[in-house]
DNA sequence: CTGAAAGCGCTTACAG
DNA sequence: CTGAAAGCGCTTACAG
């Protein structure tokens, strides 16, 4: 095959001394076709490496077996995992996906892209974006609306028009500090995520409702605002102690945070766990090796990008006939819960 | 507009009083169309929200602006980088892309892979995929005859039978060899990547060749493999000293493994940089607060995806009228170069 | 400046 | 079991 020269059906057709419509009968696997006439045919698609067309294909079936995916900051662990959940559960399920990066995750151009998307005929939409300030405002607005079905990976729970697929993290908050506190824990600071994040927010609720399930206060000076950044845990805990001379324990909303943590309490000469214990966010690969190695929450990344595709699958296989029908296609939440991983960073049981 | 109903160009026409084609013409910025006629067809469009067809208009032009990309190991730094390069250089140029993950990086299973890309009507491929074992040996043997053009992303050099963008891995292996022995060392240990693994061989080669245009022995006891895991990079450094116990410095082939030589070094009691200077590759966000910050040599991965969409670019703008002309369109290679960042795990000159 | 005709490469009913 | 006809939603020449 020469560059720029495809082979149509056509030709294989002719080839095949058949006509067209017999040839597709053989591509699409239909049982009505002589053993000989298929096998003839098959093999003139063997040889001249045929496959057909897919935007023609797609252009008469109404259906492209292509989905679109939104997503934001594979420099970071959590996303990248996500897509990578969504991508091979999309081959799995025979889907091309069509990748879009927010160079901003606070973007509010939305309609743009969800449009050039849709123009582009794909059967659904991820949407894997972060739910930063009021960046989800858009679902609300059009979410029901768009001619393809949404599936939100993810995001905020609560009052949403779409179905979502997200990691409960006030699960992750409560989870972290329970874990201190049962280490011996009375002083238990908190590094958050950039707070304008929805799941920093959730995890620092987690954090406050544990604290005051256990009869502590939630004073301020516990609390510390991160950036997600080492640097900025590194800064974060030279604030915290500053704040609270007495501090024992650290929740800290990631493992690179917590990786600064670490750094800013060995320049300080604070020994971990005994003087200071820590919990980060994640698991990353490196967490197992910081020094000392960490303790921390991981979350089912993977999986939850994976249950999404499923579930956008779902939709798309009842749409529209369903939609028109008249069904109501319910905003499902699947959460799924974190799970705390225990390392060399806390003591499990209480000996303070 | 209702799920599943999508407008198409004959409605607009329709609603604009007008023929198909004079809304086609609208749709593409023609400048023969008369002032109140285009008006009155954009406030159609405007109105209905009407984006065309994507697979009806490149099933004509023979032109779907839609790149194939294959990629690995999102979950690896590098990998990451080099697609955010890719995506946002191509949305800039118009092109949406279609991404695959490979599972295995050593597939053989190449040809599927490209042939549903073909399919789907891409038009130019990007393979980024480390070059491991003989993993590329097909571009030796299809690499030409695709029918779209393909951009080899941060492979392997020499010779090659497609266009490359590639990072020079002899000089990042050189660089921080070199560093080392400028700041006085004199048994340079290595942490090699995997050793099938091209680019892993290629910093050996630099860290071989330093050495040795330093008249030094670069003795098989002065090499540990890795896996690019913190965890390998750990017992990597507890292997090099049961060998080479008077090492003084060691060149880890990224981060990751840099992080488990620091753990390492911290168990044994060995103070770093005094005891032992340890230099990294990547630069990742989190090298430099480590304990101590890491030196390490940076890649300018986003780079150079972002130079091989502009490369695959101009090969689809050639193609297949340059192609078909006989023009040879040469396999002409970009190297781009590593940069040095010298942090606290190493001394920058001489002083012992 | 505008429209009627043809066609991109397929698949879907409809005959036979 | 197989083929002639129609059409998916556009754009490209070609008339006027």
């Amino acid at each position: 095959m020469k560059r720029g020269s495809r082979i149509n059906i056509k030709q294989v057709a002719q080839a095949a001394g058949v006509s067209t419509q017999t040839v597709s009968r053989v591509l699409n696997h239909r049982v009505d076709v002589a053993p000989e006439t298929r096998q003839r045919i098959q093999q003139v698609i063997n040889e001249t490496g045929y496959a057909p067309n897919a935007l023609a294909r797609g252009l008469i079936q109404g259906r492209s077996h292509t989905l679109g995916v939104v997503a934001y900051g594979l420099d970071y662990f959590g996303p990248s995992r996500v897509l990578t959940g969504i991508e091979q559960q999309a081959a799995e399920m025979g889907y091309s996906i069509f990748l879009r990066l927010l160079p901003n995750a606070a973007t509010n151009d939305v309609d743009n892209l969800l449009d050039s998307l849709i123009a582009r005929q794909v059967d659904g939409i991820i949407w894997s974006i972060p739910d930063i300030g009021d960046n989800r405002s858009w679902s609300h607005v059009r979410g029901r609306d768009l001619a393809v079905p949404v599936v939100l990976v993810s995001g905020m729970t609560g009052p949403s028009s779409l179905p979502l697929v997200a990691i409960d993290n006030l699960a992750i908050g409560r989870l972290a500090t329970q874990h201190l506190l049962m280490g011996g824990a009375r002083h238990v600071g908190i590094v958050t995520g950039v707070p304008t994040w929805w799941e920093a927010q959730q995890r620092l609720a987690g954090w406050r409702a544990t604290l005051a399930a256990n009869g502590l206060p939630a004073d301020e000076r516990l609390i510390a605002a991160g950036d997600w950044s080492a640097k900025s845990g590194e800064q974060s805990l030279y604030q915290l102690l500053a704040q609270s001379p007495n501090l024992d324990a650290v929740f800290v909303g990631n493992d690179q945070m917590a990786l600064g943590v670490l750094r800013a309490a060995h320049r300080l000469g604070r020994r971990i766990p005994e003087d200071l214990m820590v919990v980060g966010v994640d698991n990353i690969p490196e967490a197992a090796h910081f020094w000392p190695a960490l303790t921390t929450v991981r979350q089912r990344l993977r999986a939850s990008g994976a249950l999404a595709v499923e579930r956008l699958d779902g939709l798309i296989q009842q749409s529209p006939a369903a939609a028109r029908a008249g069904d109501r296609i319910e905003a499902k939440v699947t959460l799924l819960q974190p799970e705390l991983i225990v390392r060399e960073s806390t003591r499990s049981a209480a000996s303070a």
